[in-house]
DNA sequence: TTTTTTGTTGATTGACCGTTCAATAAAGAA
DNA sequence: TTCTTTATTGAACGGTCAATCAACAAAAAA
């Protein structure tokens, strides 16, 4: 069977097993052993193609990083110059994605988070992430808000995303995806409510103006 | 040095201890080893006093978990017959307690998370905090909001203090607990202002038996 | 065909972990 | 004092894991 050009198939094989393994038994408990029977491949296979489990455990995280990026940008670039409640929307919608809404995906998200707290390389991918979702966030209620109210907007709408993802991953039923995205997006309009209500009494060429 | 009563003692130390550890080395790497030499005792001690690993990491578990419900009845018993919003914000304050925001504390709280989807005993304890949380939130929202809003308006609550948590766990700068206090005011006072709008319209008798 | 390259295996190795338990030490009871 | 209880130790044990690597298999190149 051996031929050329295996590695980006097992690649794929092993993260999707990856998954399922952590899904199914935790981070800690998701061994090579596991995870190379899920494949159907055998445990040397691992430190082949990731350099160890270290390696398969990173490029699984990238992974499921990219699909993020993918589903938010995607979005976003259908809306080209879209008012800032679009562009706002389409970020939640691409956070709740189908790709990232699964309980394999919520469950190895949330396994990352806590692991990375003490390793190094997904500390700095998930700071990444992080830092991604606000700055977008923030730039979008800049359009509409003073720069001060608009970080707080920011930073509340990235709490509400993260925290209603994480609940749903917690939760026995699942995450309610429509629900999910109704409160982020009530969450937006209250806060471009507010900017709207400025708007009345301030020309909106110095609103923008506002320092900090 | 053996002498009676060492049990409360020796206790204490272990859970100050693995909270500690946990903070240096993360849930997995935190070793009975690491936790008996931090506490400064021999690795027997533990399974003597927790019959063994897990029995000390759920005790850990509801340790900060009686914390917390210390921190949170502390401020609402208080306060006794006062209105929502300020029942509200006794119970954000509680959860942005002092007891509930160290480093230790919040990493442990993130790993035990994670954790709990694999095990059940801790996944008992985190569901029963989680919908403690949620069940306190919505009677308090119930009392000014038709049930259906009061719902979504403690969902998206408890979502926000959660992720606001969450993020500030994971932040490079840690939590700046004033300001994820003042930002989940801001969402009580954004829901709160709907019931009164609608006040306006409705007699409250008749807005609290709106259905579901 | 023979040789080389690429892919794959799985037993072995070395390290480490949680638990156990015989031994010990000190304090209180008799 | 002697006996009993409580507290504590740490070496030994059995088990598991990630990584390694010699050996093998099949395709491609010569």
């Amino acid at each position: 069977m051996p031929k050329v050009g295996m590695q980006p198939i097992r690649r794929r094989q092993l993260i999707e097993a990856t998954l399922a393994t952590i899904d199914e038994f935790g981070l800690a408990d998701a061994t090579i052993s596991r995870i190379a029977r899920r494949a159907g491949v055998s445990t040397g296979i691992i430190s082949h193609y990731f350099e160890g489990r270290d390696g398969l455990l990173e490029a699984t995280m990238r992974h499921i990083l990219t699909d993020l990026g993918t589903a938010v940008n995607e979005r976003r670039t259908r809306l080209g110059e879209a008012p800032p409640r679009a562009h706002l929307h389409a970020i939640i919608d691409g956070n709740f994605d189908r790709s990232q809404t699964s309980r394999s995906v919520m469950k190895t998200w949330l396994a990352f988070w806590a692991s990375s707290m003490h390793h190094k390389p997904l500390q700095k991918l998930q700071r990444v992430n992080d830092r991604r979702l606000y700055s977008n966030l923030c730039a979008q209620f800049h359009r509409a808000l003073p720069k001060h109210q608009a970080r707080d907007a920011a930073r509340g709408l990235a709490a509400l995303i993260d925290g209603l993802w994480l609940r749903g991953a917690l939760a026995p039923e699942g995450l309610n995806v429509e629900r999910a995205r109704r409160l982020a997006y009530d969450y937006v309009r209250e806060q471009l409510a507010h900017g709207d209500t400025l708007a009345e009494t301030t020309p909106r060429r110095h609103r923008e103006m506002q320092p900090d």
